[in-house]
Parts: C-alpha cells; structure tokens; sequence
DNA sequence: GACTTATATTAGCATAGTTTAATTTTGTTC
DNA sequence: GAACAAAATTAAACTATGCTAATATAAGTC
C-alpha cells in the first residue's frame, strides 16, 4: 500500500504503543526503577523494600500499587505480609538490558 | 557488608537508577514512542515523522526535543530539514526487546 | 529582499503525577 | 478483644507534563 511500511522495522500499532509506553512510564520513576532493582529476581515484603529504598511505608506502597497496576510486579499475601517480585523472567532479562543500554558510557 | 547484597542481581546505584529512569521516562509516552517507532533503524526529517504520528508540528518538535535531550535520538541539519535517527543499534536492540516483553500475550 | 518551507520557541492553561501526613484496614499474638 | 505489626487508603499541597496557539528563526528560491 505504501512504500514506508516495508521500510518500518518496528511495529507502530497505536495498541502496542499504548501497551509499552504504559510499562515504560511505569518504570520510568526513580522510586518505582529502584524497587524493581531491590527486588531483582526474588520475593519480598514491602517493609524490606521500604527499609532498602529510604523513603516512607506509604509512599512505597503507593509506588507498589501503580507497578502492580501495569502488571509490571506481582504481589501475594503470606501472612500479615505482602510479598512481591518481579512479573516474569523475560521483564528481569529487559531491565538486564536497559541497565546495560542507559548505563554505560557511550 | 550485608547478605542482601551478594543476592542483588541488579545494580542499584543511585547514579544508573537515576539515568536509567530518565530515559525510561522519556520513552513511556505514546508520542514519542510513536516517534521511536516510526523512526526504527532509518533517518527521516522532523516534517515526515509529523505526518506520520498525526499531531501538531510544535508538539512534535517538543517531544523530539525531549528525546534529544535525553539522549535518546541524534539529529543534524541538512540543508532546510533536520533529520533525525535513534541513537544506536543497541538502543533499536532494546526497543525490539521491550516489544516482545511488553506487547504480546502473557 | 520578499516568499515559502522547515523547524524551534514561548507562554498560558489544563491535567497528571508525586509526596506528605493522617487515618484505616488486615492480620497476628497474647 | 486489646495491642501490635504490616500494608493500604485518603486528602491536601505541590510539582511537573503536555497541549495549543501564536510567534520566531533559519534556509532555500525567485
């Protein structure tokens, strides 16, 4: 149809934009980053995340609740505590790769 | 020092969290992604990536301002027209990684 | 140098996101 | 069920972003 598509290698469905710019602005907060490098590929409570990343239990837990709502961290409760970890292996092998693309010297 | 340390697969200085949330932030807005995505691996002039995303020229030029200053496209002038481009293959490489991670079924 | 094309800049307004502080809910232990 | 611990919720204040419309700059053409 026209000559520019075959030119695209990247995929520019306005619904796939819409799905990653949602993940992407969800980690693209200091905070929310550090959370998710605390958490790296394990489980843990909010207090020790709380204790890791120097700021208040409520600010933490709203953070949590915006990563949790874009699917980005998973949470499940053992007890009086909430246990959270990183959605998946392959989100854990992006954020590999976003350190090694934003965080060296070019 | 601390036990927690030897299990954190992800590095948490400040300094890379701080410079990985900046360009996250940059690229979690649809425009700009959009802006990302039409650009993929060519060079095209500030007024083709306006017809394509279909916005105003301003507000184009402002988020390809942003993603200048954050380092994630680079731009020159030839003649008339400025042509822009993202920054490196390893940066196309992570956007074709954030795709698959963020735009299929889970 | 007037006209056109391409891009950038500015200011104002509207909306969204962030933090703080206080309160509430949920669960556990005695 | 009182007391405590862990986490969530709410509201208010503050800050940042995004968009629009208008204007400015820069280069190319006649």
């Amino acid at each position: 149809m026209n000559e520019l598509v075959e030119k695209m290698p990247f995929d520019n469905k306005e619904e796939n934009i819409q799905k990653a710019a949602i993940a992407l602005k969800a980690m693209g907060h200091p905070l929310r980053l550090k959370i998710l490098c605390v958490l790296g590929n394990q489980e843990f409570p909010v207090m020790d995340i709380v204790d890791q990343v120097g700021t208040t239990q409520s600010n933490v837990s709203q953070h949590i609740d915006i990563l949790r709502e874009k699917g980005i961290i998973l949470s499940r409760r053992e007890g009086s505590k909430i246990l959270c970890r990183v959605r998946d292996a392959e989100l854990l092998d992006l954020m590999d790769a976003m350190q090694r693309t934003f965080c060296q010297i070019h």
